[in-house]
DNA sequence: CGGCATGTTTCGCC
DNA sequence: AGGCGAAACATGCC
């Protein structure tokens, strides 16, 4: 489920969250720094960022990072802003919380838990953001022509980089490279300068319906159609499952080239 | 049961 | 030295 577009989400939703004091907090020591409970205690948050796919809780002390890996998801106030497939059945079980905040006049509803069955998700302290490439929504065609000029990876796979570009994930580059035709096996330094501009013009025009619709997974290439592939909608020709440096890729050989 | 999964980090090989 | 791919991580689901 987490991609930046999902981060995006919880970000809108935790911003309820801003004003007020952590009375308290809970978190499985597996995934955050031991002095997490003891550190977080009493602070007040004062904004909600998103770095990438990372949500920063800013406070009147440290910053709170959230990963949330391959199957993280939040809860604000009781209420998860995205529900969909994964795990649909016997979904936020408490066992699977890696992170409860509490804050003052909440009873006993967490204000935040961080839900992740796969506990692959972080919970840091002032994260490093400093990596990071150009975010996903502020990608311009220069940015992405200097990120890519020099790179013999395939494309998708300089694309997922977040130091390349920060928040796209597995699900959103395949939709973008689906909806610019263009190869995801690629070198990415064999992009031409309409390629670029046509992947930029695709990812600036695509990205805001997906968040509107809830999600990575709310493009064309919807999680049934990746498990299925079945014939592609812009031309009918069956889609392809490729493996490219371990991450699947499901592309149109008709029309991406 | 085997295989697969929206992510990141680490290791080892050029 | 640095770029790159595979493996590891952890667990649920089909």
């Amino acid at each position: 489920m987490p991609e930046g577009l999902e981060a995006e989400i919880w970000r809108r939703a935790l911003t309820a969250t801003v004003g007020r004091r952590i009375t308290s907090a809970w978190v499985d020591h597996r995934v955050a720094p031991t002095e997490f409970v003891s550190v977080v205690t009493g602070l007040s948050v004062t904004a909600i960022r998103r770095a990438g796919k990372v949500v920063l809780i800013e406070t009147d002390g440290p910053t709170i990072g959230l990963h949330f890996g391959m199957t993280g998801r939040v809860i604000v106030d009781g209420d998860a802003p995205i529900d969909r497939l994964e795990y649909a059945s016997g979904r936020d079980r408490p066992e699977w919380d890696r992170l409860r905040l509490f804050t003052n006049g909440d009873g006993a509803v967490a204000a935040v838990r961080l839900n992740d069955p796969r506990r692959l998700g972080r919970v840091r302290l002032n994260p490093d953001t400093t990596g990071l490439g150009v975010d996903m929504f502020e990608l311009s065609v220069t940015s992405l022509e200097d990120a890519l000029k020099c790179r013999r990876i395939a494309i998708k796979t300089a694309l997922l980089d977040q130091a390349v570009v920060a928040g796209l994930g597995n699900l959103c580059v395949d939709e973008m490279l689906w909806w610019g035709g263009i190869d995801p096996h690629r070198p990415a330094k064999s992009l031409d300068g309409d390629e670029t501009k046509r992947l930029v013009d695709v990812v600036r025009r695509r990205l805001p319906i997906m968040l509107r619709r809830g999600g990575s997974t709310m493009g064309d290439l919807s999680p049934d159609v990746r498990a299925a592939c079945p014939p592609c909608e812009r031309d009918g020709h069956p889609l392809r499952r490729d493996m490219i440096a371990g991450r699947t890729a499901v592309w149109c050989p008709d029309h991406q080239h």
